[in-house]
RNA sequence: GGGCCUGUAGCGCAGUUGGGAGCGCGUCUCAAUGGCAUUGAGAAGGUCAGGGGUUCGAAUCCCCUCAGGUCCA
């Protein structure tokens, strides 16, 4: 290890400043696992980190903290059989208040990626054991100085002033701050409720351990390091604070702040969490210890980036131009762009990510797991920035070569050039800069930034997520009035998708726009709610049920079926006729054939996905799929267009399977036992504690296919017919498209091609087996005969010509000939000019025929005669009027059109006036 | 979601107030050589991404769509 301990001096209090190399301090998977295993002993669920892409929650673009995953909860949308939790999450900030991209690398405490540790109550204990729990942990667990710590306080909590020294904080060491710092909410509505943050002072003189370090932004002697947030207000549109029935706590520890603190550091860097990632980037770049201690900045760069990429891709995001997609791109390139200033040419990145798989993988499994995938990302994506330089620098170095050409001075490239060689090129402004500096030329700086800031101001973009939370906050009221007078269940809708299609029941509630209705009239868009419901709702690609209820006296058409709230499902219908009211009897039947289709695709998925994974390699996962009742579509990452062999083989594969006849079963199980057992889960998608695996294959032995999946499958792989490739298309880098169809959609499509080759078959007068050859066949007869015909014109048209050259004459001396000619095309006007070249070298000629009807004229004049003053232009400028159009072209050859064919005549003795006229002067 | 750039022969590209679709590489044929490398001559190959509009006339100007690139939210 070539790594070197900051030894701070200190005067006289506690404190640990070793490296953990020597003396064996906690490493960081110690730290992490310390946090989780103090709160499970004292009765917390451990809840695994979510995905970093929020599901089911478009308001923001990455998970940003820990609780995001339990947004529902707290909003009482949502109940779980625990009510405290504790993770460790994973964590992505790339722009906001506290956080910007530029921040990364020179400041010492900005990251992209990071760590957040959490507890939280959801209803169970409050303030006080969550205060108790967090000092127990700091002072006990991670042995820091009690003398170090600060806590502060929102203004108006006198009930956390009291309970902190109630547990033995100094008065002294309690402050008190505003909203800014001690308040905090979800959004502008819901729940909110004052926090409290404990503070470190890591300095080394005991008298810089003052209360105004605290929350000071441009010192970071006094570190906060843990935010507790007591949810105790629900805050309604106008503002007004009520108290939470059941107040929760949520609390969030930056982990690699507790690393430096625990492991003393100057830095989060020092930890082992960064140290092995710069030692990995010193091995690929070559550098001395000097040189690494230099170029400090660009080795924080690349290993946060790295780390963020990393486990950005291992949660299925691909670099790309838009949303998440465009943020990974940006910090992939920020990193190289850092990696090309100290040496780095070569893509380097993918080497640097195997040392963060290696140093996080161990508690991050899907690192290891999609490790090749990572790594082979990273790399394609270095690949194709380098090519995206390449062409930058090209038109750069075209640019500067101009520029050196038109000005005898330094050559300055303008700052709109440079803005639009980055904006438009994705050229970076200090590569441009560099190459300036090496061709001896400057970029005027100021003109960049003055472009770009413009261009911000251009792309002001709107606003979105405005209405989403007052509508999700109605149904959950709705929900909760129905779960209280008992009409639903206290769990909600019992859902039943996967057993019969009709069940009896009775209409719950009658909603319009999220808000209860008493009844519904004919003809009327509304969403009933059932008790019960067999109708599956959207989700893993299935798209939702449709059908219809139908009572005594009325009946719904119902077209589509969500689900606002987790164990809420709201049937969207349309009113055929009747009154549905609350408490009618009625029956509620899922469209069958529909579905039938729909399951049939449902299980060719897996079957597919099964087949790609065997003929392509295991690289390929799924990236998004649509499984509808006409078609399949399967998404998957894969670098290649299949080729036609790949396609029948997985067309194959898929289609043995299904004559295979496999029983198609699913069960219920503890989500790990079923990820250890070899099932597929997918990127992106959120599972429960139990899953429900799918299988497909003969009870004993291997299952062809098993998968974690919520979707509706056939019973029997023979239930689903066949199956048909249709389509196979690229629909991002790294991301291709397959569609397929099975059952009523590969008869349809069979019955089509049949149809289709029997048509070409018929117009072609021979058999299906024949077209391709009969096909070609016609084709190269075709062109032969049109090739005839074209030398045949061509004869007929210089016979024409002929017959018309004998009229040409002499005007002042220059041989002319102006003439009305039978010609097909402008082409072969034109021709006939070069022929009349060809005799007479000097010479004019101005040629007119009616082509489509329309009257039509070439202009020829040989190029001695433009230097006295003839120009074909002009010419057919000028006697195009005539014909009531216009014309133009070069001073050799012009051409013009107009309207009137009968003027062609006057139009041609018009030309042979100008052009004596010309010849005079 | 918005801005900008690009789309022309199998591949890489040029095409200038709108007026004759080209270049290089590759492919095919013939010839020189015993054969290959090579050289020479010739040929094939194009819905100028797609659709609509303006114009006598559109690869070129305008609008829409699609695909790729790129920046921003």
């Amino acid at each position: 290890m070539n790594f070197s301990v900051l030894i701070i001096p200190n005067d006289g209090i506690a404190v640990k400043r070793n490296s953990f190399y020597n003396f064996g301090l906690m490493l960081s998977n110690q730290i992490r696992s310390a946090f989780i295993d103090y709160f499970a002993r004292n009765g917390h669920q451990t809840v695994p980190s979510s995905s970093l892409i929020p599901y089911g929650d478009k308001t923001i673009l990455f998970t940003n903290a820990g609780m995001n995953q339990f947004k529902n909860l707290f909003l009482g949308l949502e109940k779980r059989d625990y009510t405290r939790a504790v993770t460790a999450q994973k964590v992505m900030r790339v722009s906001g208040k506290h956080n910007d991209l530029e921040n990364v690398g020179p400041s010492p405490r900005h990251h992209t990626f990071f760590e957040m540790l959490g507890n939280f109550s959801f209803g169970d204990y409050f303030k006080e054991d969550a205060m108790k729990y967090a000092l127990e942990l700091v002072t006990k667990e991670y042995s820091l100085d009690m003398e170090r710590l600060w806590f502060t306080i929102y203004r108006d909590d006198d009930e956390a002033e009291v309970l902190w020294k109630k547990l033995g904080v100094p008065a002294s060491r309690i402050l008190r701050f505003g909203e800014k710092d001690n308040f905090w909410q979800m959004g502008e509505t819901g729940p909110c409720g004052p926090n409290s943050e404990i503070h470190y002072f890591t300095g080394a003189k005991k008298a810089d351990n003052t209360a105004n370090r605290v929350n000071s932004d441009d010192d970071q002697v006094t570190v906060e390091f843990w935010n507790l947030v007591f949810m105790q207000f629900d805050r309604d549109p106008s503002g007004k604070l009520t108290p939470l029935p059941r107040p929760s706590i949520d609390t969030g520890m930056g982990f690699e702040r507790m690393c430096r603190l625990v492991q003393g550091t100057p830095t989060n860097y020092e930890t082992d969490l960064f140290v092995p990632i710069f030692d990995r980037i010193q091995e690929l770049a070559k550098h001395s210890n000097a040189q690494r201690a230099e170029d400090f900045i660009a080795y924080r760069v690349v290993a946060d980036h790295v780390r963020a990429a990393s486990f950005l891709i291992g949660d299925g995001v691909l670099p790309g131009n838009e949303g998440r997609n465009y943020v990974l791109r940006m910090i992939l390139r920020r990193a190289a762009r850092f990696g090309r200033k100290v040496g780095f040419s070569d893509p380097f990145l993918y080497h640097v990510s195997e040392s963060v798989i290696d140093k996080m993988g161990e508690h991050y499994r899907e690192l290891v797991d999609r490790r090749a995938h990572i790594l082979n990302t990273i790399h394609q994506e270095e690949e194709r920035f380098a090519r995206t330089l390449d062409t930058g620098l090209q038109r750069l170095d075209d640019i500067i070569d101009e520029l050196k050409a038109t000005s005898t001075q330094t050559a300055s490239i303008p700052g709109d050039v440079a803005f639009q060689l980055y904006d438009t090129f994705g050229l970076p402004i200090e590569i441009t800069k560099d190459e300036a500096r090496e061709r001896g030329a400057t970029v005027d700086e100021a003109g960049f930034i003055a472009a770009r800031q413009a261009a911000r101001e251009r792309n002001r973009g709107g606003d979105q997520f405005a209405a989403d939370y007052d509508l999700r906050r109605s149904y959950g009221e709705a929900f909760d009035t129905l779960k209280a007078s008992g009409q639903l269940a206290p769990t909600g809708v019992i859902h039943t998708p996967y057993g019969p299609l009709s069940v009896n029941t009775t209409v719950a509630a009658v909603l319009r726009d999220g808000l209860m209705a008493e009844h519904a009239v004919p003809g009327e868009r509304v969403e009933i709610v059932l008790p019960v419901t067999p109708f599956y709702v959207e989700g893993g690609g299935q798209v939702s049920d449709i059908g219809q209820i139908t009572a005594a006296t009325w009946r719904v058409i119902v077209r589509d079926t969500q689900r606002p709230a987790p164990g809420f499902i709201a049937h969207v219908c349309e009113v055929e006729y009747g009154e549905p009211r609350i408490g009618d009897a009625c029956v509620a039947e899922v469209d069958a054939g529909r579905r039938g289709d729909i399951m049939r695709n449902h299980t060719a998925t897996h079957l597919l996905q099964k087949a790609l994974r065997a003929i392509l390699g295991t690289h390929v996962a799924q990236q998004g799929s649509l499984v509808a009742p006409d078609r399949l579509r399967f998404d998957y990452s894969h670098n290649a267009p299949l080729t036609p062999e790949q396609v029948d083989n997985v067309t194959a594969m898929v289609n043995d399977a299904i004559l295979a006849n496999y029983p198609v079963t699913a069960t219920e199980r503890p989500y790990k036992e079923a990820l250890a057992s070899g099932a597929m889960a997918f990127f992106s998608e959120k599972y429960g504690d139990t899953v429900r695996v799918v299988r497909v294959g003969d009870t004993a032995g291997t299952a062809f296919s098993m998968e974690l999946c919520g979707g509706a499958h056939v019973r029997q792989t023979g239930d689903i017919g066949s199956a048909i490739i249709i389509a196979e298309t690229a629909i991002a880098a790294g991301v291709r498209r397959i569609e397929l169809v099975t059952g009523h959609g590969a008869l349809t499509f069979v019955k089509r091609q049949t149809q289709l080759l029997t048509q070409a078959a018929q117009s072609l007068s021979t058999t299906t087996d024949n077209v391709a050859a009969q096909t070609e066949k016609v084709l190269s007869t075709l062109s032969e005969t049109q090739k005839a015909l074209e030398r045949a014109q061509k004869e007929l048209a210089r016979a024409r010509f002929s017959e018309v050259f004998a009229s040409a004459t002499m005007v002042k001396g220059v041989p002319t000939l102006v003439a009305l000619v039978q010609a097909d095309t402008i082409d072969t006007l034109r021709d006939m000019t070069d022929w009349f070249r060809e005799k007479r070298p000097t010479g004019i000629a101005v040629l007119g025929a009616v082509v489509a009807d329309k009257p039509a004229l070439v202009v020829a004049v040989s190029k001695d005669l433009n230097s006295r003053g003839l120009d074909a232009g002009k010419l057919a400028r000028e006697i195009a009027k005539v014909i009531g159009g216009s014309g133009g072209g070069r001073p050799t050859l012009a051409q013009a059109g107009g309207k009137d064919s009968s003027k062609l005549g006057s139009a041609l003795s018009q030309a042979l006036e100008l052009i004596d006229a010309w010849l005079k002067a």
